[in-house]
DNA sequence: AGTTATTTGTGTAAAAACTACACTTTTAAG
DNA sequence: CTTAAAAGTGTAGTTTTTACACAAATAACT
């Protein structure tokens, strides 16, 4: 049997990150110019390298924080991509990551001394190697995720509006959703608390302010669901 | 930034398959004796390494033909698994692929000159490193596949039975599902040819054998569609 | 002070999908 | 000819999903 560790080739093993925000202006991802060659200059997903005495899910962590400075990000690992010739320098096999963020949340820390920059999905710039194939994948995965698990905490601000709720599953899914019949499915799942607190800015007769109720929501997070949207 | 390619550290990368067959007994996993150390003797997935000028599909494939002599098999990419120790002797990240296979057809080849024996799901032997951790979740993506993709041309002998597809999916699901509306619910997809042939192997009465209907099959696979079971 | 414009908030009826459930048919074996 | 074993088949009740429209609130404007 050729299978002795010692004949085998060893490879560079990168990890690339493909971070969702969301706003106002719908839904983004996080990029950088990337600062080194080849490539140099363009614009990419936050990547790195894995080191020989990490594991992958601390490599993303690491990576993120590098790029962005954010801390406790939880990603999920989504798919290993190996096409011979992905990175033209040397044989690379890239490991895709992603995770939901409150751009609100962590803007500051971006502007401050990092390069990376939000920008909507629909107008992304063209990527290295294959990370637009990466960004379409992760897309795919949030839709499936959307529909088995509740999404909002990571991407919304601490208090939101109904209406927002509605727009973050829409731009998620790209499509127009019911109004009356999202309401009462999202309220069918309980996680939601409605406050008192009215929110004027978006209308003249305002509209109720929501907040996640987090056990709930946790507890949900853990059990898959069937959410037909 | 410490992002440069000599300074990154190589590891191993390895590829493990899980495949899946399916007979009278039910469910079950082809699993082999590895015949080198460390471990040897003991039962593992079949698995090897990444060589540099190979994509990671082609690797699973070769690797698969390498243990049992199939030819032709289409295999899925699951999940890097990179726990600093997993393998003792050497960094090694490994990435699982799973493939559904009929054993009947395959039994042949692997009687003649391989090593690899089909153990039942349920009193498959302990494995080596994180295999075990691999074929859980690879039964996990098995469930999902199940309810979002036909499943059934792989595992099954060109001809069939209801009973037989019904077994095939509580087998996978682990739980019974209802006969009759299981049956119109398959029946519903419009992927399955019913021939004049009965089988009178199973019963007095004979029952009807089936086949797949090549075209609306793959179209189907194409396509994801929702089947509550 | 009254009018206007904008967004919020709310319920229902019809259609579709899902579930639970039992008896007759067939024929090989005895 | 009787028996035994599995196949095959339909429906009614329930749940879920869908489509859909108007009144309420108030800030902005005149």
């Amino acid at each position: 049997m050729l299978n002795s560790y010692s004949s085998a080739d060893k490879v560079l093993l990168a990890v690339d990150c493909i971070i969702f925000g969301f706003d106002l202006e719908g839904l983004k991802i996080l990029l950088i110019k990337r600062d080194f060659e080849p490539e140099k200059g363009k614009w990419s997903l936050i990547g790195g390298f894995l080191k020989r005495d990490e594991v992958l899910d601390d490599a993303a962590i690491r990576i993120l924080n590098t790029y962005t400075g954010f801390n406790d990000i939880y990603m999920e690992q989504l798919y290993a991509y190996s096409e011979i010739d992905r990175d033209p320098v040397e044989r690379t096999i890239s490991v895709s990551y992603y995770a939901l963020i409150n751009i609100e949340n962590h803007n500051a820390e971006l502007i401050k001394n990092y390069h990376a920059q939000w920008f909507s999905i629909a107008d992304a710039p063209h990527l290295i190697f294959d990370h637009n194939e990466m960004v379409q994948q992760a897309i795919r995965r949030l839709r499936y995720r959307t529909s088995i698990k509740p999404i909002g905490f990571e991407l919304l601000p601490e208090k939101f509006t109904m209406r927002q709720l509605l727009e973050l599953y829409e731009a998620i899914l790209s499509k127009e959703l019911d109004k009356r019949n999202f309401i009462s499915k999202i309220n069918s799942l309980e996680i939601l608390n409605k406050l008192e607190e009215k929110d004027m800015a978006s209308s003249r007769k305002g509209s109720y302010l929501y907040t996640f109720n987090k056990e709930k929501y946790e507890e949900k997070l853990l059990n898959d669901f069937v959410l037909n949207l």
